[in-house]
DNA sequence: CAAGGCAATTGACCTAAGTCAAAACATTCT
DNA sequence: AGAATGTTTTGACTTAGGTCAATTGCCTTG
């Protein structure tokens, strides 16, 4: 809760500001923002706010009151639920340009916090559900980012409900290597190899994946133990043998 | 797949069929046709045909092309996905009046089938979303729909990932029971207990909890043992005990 | 460079849920 | 009613993954 106040704001308008520039943004190119005109995004930006959070940040809590929407500009953010005894699970990972915040919600639905650093732009909830019932190619836009998270959430729920650890452990890692935020290597290097940061500790991929830290260490020392992928530092990923993985994964 | 030709449709517009009035349908009134006026209701119906299917039939098939959409005016359709190697996962149950088929997709994106006799409004996919890009406030209404779907979804990563099994089958009692459409006897009796007929055999409860037939069974014997809940002929479940309920089933 | 503090790994053991097999129930058919 | 078939329950046993504890590795700070 009180990590909420290490966010800051920028005052002004974020016209105001050259760097937040829409201009070089991933929202703009294929965000929500995609589906504005020049003049649609000027008006937009009258409501916007850019907010920073640090890794580890609250960005929203589950059942409070909902405020603002947001659209993630940079870094990546993860959607949790906690249980009354504290068991935790991750429902969601936010990256560029994902939207955030339960569209026409009165409350949050689940926590947010930022995995590395996070950039956002942030729209107040009245204001922009008027914007939205006046612009439908905005809200096109979002149901059909609405259908992506729906479309993940189900893949989701199949690995949790019937992949084994190392099925998970192997699904995670193919999904994050066609994610460009990792600092992917693309196109892959001589041998085919792809390496990327893995920007999850060990506490945040079990409560993704549905397993304890103890589980998921123990299936990348399997995993590397079998020649399918090296570890560099506990977060450099190096997968050496992509087919083998797929494999390993029960062809997610 | 064969299975599917044992579906019956109605030849004519649905209008045709007095049975078919959309007046007294639980998709007129709560479902995607309660955005529309009279004028577009008949608009839409030009393109609706009626389907039934009975219990077990599929109604599509994952990763076929997508070639109708449905909403479900009678009866229970689950959604699943199903592994490589024959694991099944079901990722969704569908009540009037809800909507199914991947809107905008090309293609199916799991498994659908008839978990009870089922009813259905389909509608052509071209000239459905032609119909929709026209018609802002079914499109608002879908989406709506959509963003439901997904925050049950969420619910369910949260069981699937923490939940012990006695915990999964309590939860799903809790939410069943809350359904009127399972002959749910409204207001609790005296008593203050709830019954219903469960729609899932045993085999499709496991697979909608990530549990196997037997894992099941041994649940629903616990909580009869607990004095929780009553089973006749294995189907007709009468909770005795709601708060006893909640409470093994770690507060859902 | 040593010391301290986390985070990650590894090991030993335990338990919840899976597997396999048999028995009990229900339902349908003759 | 009795036979036949499929579904559910129960029992005995196995196992994947959880728990608890010790160790290793990484990174920071003085």
């Amino acid at each position: 809760m009180s990590d909420k106040i290490a966010s800051s704001e920028t005052g002004a308008p974020a016209s105001a500001n050259p760097h937040d520039s829409c201009e070089a943004c991933e929202v703009r190119a294929c965000g929500m923002c995609s589906s504005l005109n020049v003049d649609e995004l000027t008006d937009l930006r009258r409501i916007t706010r850019t907010r920073e959070y640090k890794a580890g940040d609250q960005i929203f809590c589950d059942e409070e009151p909902l405020q603002n929407y947001a659209a993630i500009k940079k870094g990546i953010v993860k959607l949790s639920k906690i249980l009354p005894d504290g068991r935790q699970q991750t429902i969601g990972l936010g990256f560029p340009p994902d939207f955030i915040g339960r569209t026409f919600g009165q409350e949050n639905v689940c926590f947010a916090s930022a995995v590395t650093d996070v950039t956002v732009c942030t729209f107040p909830k009245e204001m922009f559900n008027d914007y939205l019932a006046k612009t439908p190619p905005l809200e096109h836009k979002l149901f059909q980012l609405t259908l992506d998270e729906l479309d993940a959430a189900r893949d989701w729920m199949v690995m949790l409900g019937r992949m084994t650890a190392l099925e998970r452990v192997a699904t995670m890692l193919l999904r994050f290597s066609t994610k460009r935020h990792l600092g992917v290597m693309d196109p892959p290097d001589s041998q085919g190899t792809i390496r990327f940061e893995l920007p999850l500790t060990r506490a945040e991929i079990s409560d993704f994946l549905g397993l304890t830290i103890e589980t998921v260490s123990r299936q990348f020392s399997q995993l590397k133990q079998k020649g399918l992928i090296t570890l560099e530092q506990q977060r450099f990923v190096t997968i050496l043998d992509h087919d083998g993985l797929v494999e390993a994964s029960g062809q997610g």
